[in-house]
This record gives C-alpha cells, structure tokens and sequence, in this order.
DNA sequence: ATTGTTTCTTCACAAATGTGAATGAACTTG
DNA sequence: CAAGTTCATTCACATTTGTGAAGAAACAAT
C-alpha cells in the first residue's frame, strides 16, 4: 500500500509548514514486521505513533481468553492507548502489526516541546482525539442499533479497503460476530 | 432523590473554594418539568448544564422513527451534546427530562470566562469529558462482547439506582434490546 | 372506587446468531 | 511439488433474541 511520510502528511493535509529536520528532532523511525508489538498489554505506552506505512490492529484478551478486536488503524492514522499515554499506566490492550509497519514515533515529553514550538499540531491533535471520541460514540450506536448483517454491511461499505486487508475473523471479532455466522451473513448476501 | 448543588458539588466533591457570588455571576437556574427538554434535536446546544436534582434521558429517533435511548444522567452530572455545544451545530439528539429537575446552566462564552478567573474548573473539566471518552469506549466493548442478559446484569449491578426510576422499556433500549426480551431475561435470571 | 392509560409480563412462534465438526481453499515452508 | 498450516465455507443443530398478541399489573385522573 501508498506510503505517506509524517513530513508530506503535515505539509499537504494540514498545510504545516514543517522542515524535515524539526521532524527528525522530535520523532525517531520505528519499523514493525508482521506480528510484532506497538504496545503489549500491561505495558506502559510510552510513544504515540504516526502510522507512514502498513496496518495494525488493536485487541485485547478477554475472561475466557478470547482475542477481541477493539480498532484497526493504517496509513496516515496516529496509533497510541490514550489512557496509557495519558496516565502513564499499564494499557489494557496490545496493539500489533497485521503488515510490515513504518512508524514515526514521539515520546510524551518530546509531544509537549513538540506543541510549544509548533502550536497548530497541539491544534490538530485535539482534532484528532475529538473524532476518535465521535467516531466511538457512533460505534457505540452501531452495536446498539444494528443487526450483525447490517454492521457488517456498514462496515464493508466505509472501509472497502480494509475488508481485503484483514483476515475476516479479525473483522468478525470487531463487528462482534462469530466468524462462521459472518461467512453466512456475506454468502446471503450477495445470492 | 438528594439534591447536589453546584456550591456544594465543587466545595465538597472538587475541593474547588469558590464563592456563591461568583457562580450566580455565570450560572443561571434552569427547572425542567417532567416531559421537558434540555435540547431538541436539531437545535443547537447553547448550554452546558450541571444537574442539581432529578433525571434526564439523551435519545434520538432512527430511520424507522423508532426511539433510541443513548444515556442517561442524574444528580451531580454535567449534561450537554459535546459535539453541538462545542462547535454550535445542531445536535443529533435530544436530552428530556423523565423527572422533575433543577440545572445550573452555563452559556459557552460565559464558560471560558469562568476558566479563565477558576483555571481548577477548566482542569476539572477536562477529566469529565476524558471520563466520558472512557465510557464511551468501555460501553463499545460491552455492545460488543456480552450477550443480552450480560448486559442487563453488568448494568443492573453498576446502576442499581437507575434500575428503579427509569422505565424498563428505555433500559431496553439503552442496552439495544426488545422490552419483552429484557422482561423475558428478568424473569429468567431470577428462578 | 371506577375508569382509562401506560407499562410490564407471558406466550407461541419466527428469525437471527452461535457452535462444533467436516471440508476445501489458500497460503507457507521445506 | 508435497506436506503442513491457517483460514474460509458449509452444514446441522442449539441457543438467543425478536415479534405480535393477549392479559395482568401499576399508575393516574376523575
């Protein structure tokens, strides 16, 4: 898939006009190779991460220790726990590479230097962190409202792309559907 | 039910030393009738609202016309539409109250105001909305997770107070069940 | 108390979804 | 290519939940 660099990112979607080596200073790369960790759960999430290239997905395990997909992020989408960034405690989920990632990564301390020399980030962040918050709302009316078929129907409306990225057990995990069920629900679908 | 009021709240509950002058300087008492609204929607949300005494139920009306329960709030909660008191657009819900209740109201301009003579209120009010955000997330993986009968009992047990004063058919819908469903799993649970 | 109205319960049946097992397809790895 | 593994599909059946109708219970108004 496309990458787009943290630099291109700032320049051309939030027209910040940001040289190459301030970005450098802040943020370092980080590569993850297929199954490898972002954060791990009961670690403390030390970095907030901007997605360059590749695909994770966030889960967690729950009583019974079933895995449970929580969210998907990829290209040109900023990764971290927010309660464990935040607060500095143990995350109580694991976020994990399903493709080969590039990552720019920023420490907590560096983010607020960050933001104190370059105040329109601090401006875009807090835009980040609001959509996120609406965006869970609006999964939380999904669930409430939809049937499994009409999530999953939704779902592969809005993310086309990543219906064909992620193995379709981690897609029923996320909708909440067992995957036998979501298979049926595809075939009836379409005939 | 006990009544909080806003003096008392951010004295006991905040430790926040404030004077009553001050807060009748920026808030104002709002009565709500049973069957009244805070915000209809489509209205813009001009007020963020502290809930001294009674009961208010957020809900909106989904393609079939059918009502949709998304929250609830009592006594000591702070009530308002984030999404169109922040940004003053039409808010995609109504919030009515289904007893008799008694706010302390503040308008968006008046709120910065405060912040700015009482910056521990504007901290304060951050982890509010932080806590809302949490919720929200929690609340998603629950509609995701548990099975009906999970649901009412996990809500049954953290919400014993709301239990008795909000008809049944809203805590249906809240947790995205049909009413005899919910009565059906009542009766079940039981014996 | 008597009448209405609203809410809750119960029932029989329908529809949706879960579950375990079997099979086949796709993908790895040697 | 062959063997092994993982993933997706399908099936039969179990369980859960939805639905409409009927009645009971709770509540409100006169």
């Amino acid at each position: 898939m496309n990458r787009l660099s943290l630099h291109t990112y700032l320049q051309t979607e939030l027209l910040i006009d940001i040289n190459q080596e301030i970005i450098s200073q802040f943020f370092s790369t980080r590569e993850l190779g297929k199954g490898e960790y972002f954060i791990k759960t009961g670690q403390v999430c030390k970095h907030l991460g901007f997605l360059e290239k590749g695909f994770v997905k966030y889960y967690k395990t729950d009583d019974k220790g079933q895995e449970v997909v929580c969210d998907f992020a990829k290209e040109s989408d900023w990764i971290t726990q927010y309660q464990s960034f935040i607060f500095q405690t143990a995350s109580p989920l694991s976020i994990i590479a399903i493709e080969p990632s590039t990552l720019q990564i920023i420490s907590f301390d560096n983010l607020q230097l960050l933001y104190a020399q370059v105040p329109s980030i601090e401006k875009h962040s807090r835009k980040v962190i609001e959509n996120v918050f609406f965006s869970a709302l609006e999964r939380n009316n999904e669930l409430q409202v939809l049937r499994a078929e009409e999530r999953y129907v939704k779902f592969a409306k809005e993310n086309p792309d990543i219906i064909n990225r992620v193995p379709q057990y981690d897609i029923a995990s996320y909708l909440g559907i067992a995957p036998q069920s979501l298979s049926r629900i595809k075939s009836n679908y379409r005939g």
